[in-house]
DNA sequence: GCTTAGATTATTGTCGACAATTTGCCGGTA
DNA sequence: TACCGGCAAATTGTCGACAATAATCTAAGC
């Protein structure tokens, strides 16, 4: 069930995925910086692409350019973690008492069954929660609020960039239990159509979230 | 005191300026086509700078665009409008209660002589205000929430559609007052540091702004 | 008369070449 | 040795030409 249509048409579109895959990832490491000819030839398409690959990057926060000298990953850094996940706090808690108003009961219920399918894949030990299924999570709630600037800001801004944080500094165990229980509650809360308690659940969420990476910055392993 | 700095540096940098405050201010209309090729003449540059500067307007939602048809400038509608204040409510929100909490004593300063200027031009009848004065009063605050994020997602992104809406729609005369007297109470609570009356008294006001918009879009004069 | 298939036209997408700007190097000078 | 100015190399910015795609029009068939 594939939820967020990204379909890309363009060859530009083809490269923006790639690299946004690659630098998400760490392929092409944080704070490199990023020559188009050598791209140009890496991807094998012309600068032109290229180009417009980057410009959309920055509109990510994914990369920073300057005129004339060019275009770097950005860095990993506290700060910059702190002030990510407090808008991603702000901005999802927003999502979730909208998604609490708006979704429809067959969304509701959707939404149920994608958590029911995460238990089983929780009890059978599979770290897949971390990964897809986690993100699935959140874009649905964030796709329920039904404002379209929200999912815009979340889904192509924030959203890759808290990806690339949680892939390059590693999850880790312990909160996989904790994390689901979390999501069972803010459902409860999205079912229940108590906005309040969905809000403060899921602001509360994300912040658990935060502390379970930050500690990886300040004190890396 | 210009607080900005947009300094335009490249060609695409100018263009992309002067297409973006055309169609804020309706010299190009809401919901018409942006054909390349005619924005090339028109503005006498390539078309490789045109198609950069429509890119970064599609970043900001000022422009749509679909593969291989092209880019049309966004409609004005009761439900964006909605969608718009509803994020900006948020987010403007928490620059206030950020802005309690990391301005400096000194901006603190700055802010309490910008409400002071503003007062002698309210009392001599001025429509300043209403322009550059309120955005100049609110990107202070944004700023002083010293989270680049949020500032990067409500200067680049939201505000100049905000602006589109006000300009196009019209301002009106009895909420300059009402206004300032907001602004006024809004500073004193960030000279109090107290964030979360900062927060709420933001939230209000941009309800209070919406409010007064909101009538001009549904029963057009 | 309506629908549909094909050709036509206009617009966008992509490419490589040239121009403008920055950066690092090198020699000269205090 | 440290600093300043100018030169050279490399990179980005801009342009116009060509290719590919979508929308429009025409004409044939039912």
């Amino acid at each position: 069930m594939q939820l967020l249509l990204e379909q890309p048409i363009t060859a530009a579109d083809k490269t923006f995925l790639q690299l946004r895959k690659d630098i998400v990832e760490g392929e092409i490491v944080a704070g490199s910086k990023l020559s188009e000819t050598e791209l140009s030839t890496k991807y094998a398409v012309g600068r032109s692409v290229i180009r417009e690959a980057i410009n959309r990057l920055e509109s990510c926060h994914l990369v920073e350019r300057r005129a004339n000298v060019g275009a770097r990953v950005v860095a990993l850094t506290a700060e910059g973690l702190v002030e990510l996940y407090q808008v991603r706090e702000a901005l999802e808690g927003m999502a979730a008492r909208l998604a609490a108003k708006n979704m429809t009961d067959s969304e509701v219920v959707d939404l149920n069954n994608l958590l029911s399918s995460h238990f089983q894949k929780v009890k059978g030990g599979t770290s897949y929660y971390q990964e897809a299924g986690d993100l699935d999570f959140h874009y649905r709630i964030i796709l329920g609020s039904k404002n379209s600037h929200l999912i815009s800001i979340l889904i192509h801004g924030i959203y890759h960039l808290v990806r690339m944080y949680r892939v390059q500094l590693g999850m880790t165990g312990p909160r996989v239990t904790t994390a689901f229980d979390e999501h069972k509650h803010i459902v409860q809360a999205i079912s229940d159509r108590d906005e309040e308690l969905a809000e403060m659940l899921m602001r509360r969420h994300i912040s658990n979230s935060k502390r379970s990476i930050e500690p990886k910055l300040v004190h890396p392993t």
